[in-house]
DNA sequence: TCAATAGTGTCTTTCAGACACTATGGT
DNA sequence: ACCATAGTGTCTGAAAGACACTATTGA
């Protein structure tokens, strides 16, 4: 931190915003509205307001609410995209975060959101494909280790909810007495009264629960 | 990203420079040359330079060959931190980064240094305490779980060295049975030909090591 | 009673921890 | 022969996977 005469890089946010839709993840993406890249999908992103925001955690807040009216959701930083050519206009560094949004909060909340699944993303700008990639991987790499997939849950879920978005998640079956043992032995989960059974054609009425602590993270895998 | 009128935030690089002494692990600081903070010790860093880096990698190692003549060691991102008052100078951001060195290389290359244990820092400059520990935490959790705290020793090893470097970073004692039982498995190492006897005080000639790649990560805790 | 999911019991295998044991070679 | 470290064998207990089993209730 010598000098002080060098022009300062395009500081921008950037949030993989995801969601499980028909049992497979999808990421949010939002028509962009100017150049470069007018009109086409990309990830949710803003510049960061020296003035309002604190810092960049203020950021992602103040753009979600502004840009997709979602507020209070889980989000974490990833890391960041930093180089000469990843944006036309110059040297830029992209904060990336990920969030993770039940879809029905998404649904009751958002703007003009088009999902898509995040095997498919189809062609994104800059090199949000990439920033996409990286959050997958670390929601699968991390989601076998914490409760983070429960996150795409309403706040009250069936255990059998529970095993299939793991499941989804991690992209693989779980056998369903293990999962059961596991969950119960790690304590996370307290039972919700009322018991009532959702949806689904089962005949048989559903135990709730609902998280004890907002985000767990264990040793063993799930 | 709808707007280009807001003033770009200061972007540094900073880098924590991680070694083992004495069995226990250091950060190497550097006495800044200007202010703010003039002649404190502080992490390795500096302004990237949008002229000569392509990237924030290429300004972490033109930094880290600049201010500690160090070459072609280990390095990750670790996540960025940014606020508007972690800088006295203004909202700014840096890209962290953590770097694992072993003691000799460090020796052999390193200007003028100074060593600190990470649990006993010392007082830092703007958050660079934080970073720091963002680092240790990112080094124990991954290092169970990744030939991550090999980077601290010489190309070539011995067993009984591994295992030391892993306790460190681990912070636990490990069993010797089942540490060579869990290394052997994983198949991580090569035998070097022509066996030597360490500088220890040992009798009987050990079996020199190395890694066969340069860094491997499993799903197993060592 | 049947369909359909909720939820449990138990066997087997795998693996980590504990710990005692053997091996080697300089002094 | 002895010491200090290198390296191995084996027992035990915990936990994972597989899979069959029972439970509940609407239709």
């Amino acid at each position: 931190m010598t000098d002080e005469q060098f022009p300062r890089p395009i500081v921008t946010v950037d949030i993989v915003l995801l969601t499980l839709s028909d049992e497979r993840l999808c990421v949010a993406l939002l028509q962009r509205a100017t150049e470069p890249f007018q009109a086409v999908s990309g990830l949710i992103g803003g510049y960061i307001h020296a003035d309002e925001d604190q810092d960049a955690e203020d950021a992602v807040r103040r753009i979600l609410k502004q840009k997709t009216g979602l507020d209070g959701i889980f989000f974490e930083q990833l890391r960041s995209f930093a180089s000469a050519n990843r944006d036309p206009r110059g040297w830029s560094v992209s904060i990336a975060y990920f969030a993770l949004v039940p879809k029905p909060v998404l649904e009751a909340a958002a703007h003009t959101l088009e999902l898509r699944p995040v095997t498919e993303p189809g062609s994104l700008p800059f090199d949000h494909g990439e920033i996409l990639a990286a959050a997958v991987n670390r929601l699968r790499g991390k989601g076998a280790y914490s409760t983070l997939p429960a996150r795409l849950l309403p706040d009250i879920f069936t255990m059998s909810e529970l095993q299939s978005i793991y499941e989804t998640v991690i992209g693989e079956r779980l056998d369903q007495s293990a999962f059961r043992r596991k969950i119960s032995d790690l304590n996370l989960l307290e039972e919700v009264e009322g018991e009532k059974r959702q949806t689904e054609r089962a005949r048989r009425p559903t135990t709730l629960y609902r998280l004890k602590d907002p985000i767990s993270v264990f040793n063993r895998r799930i």
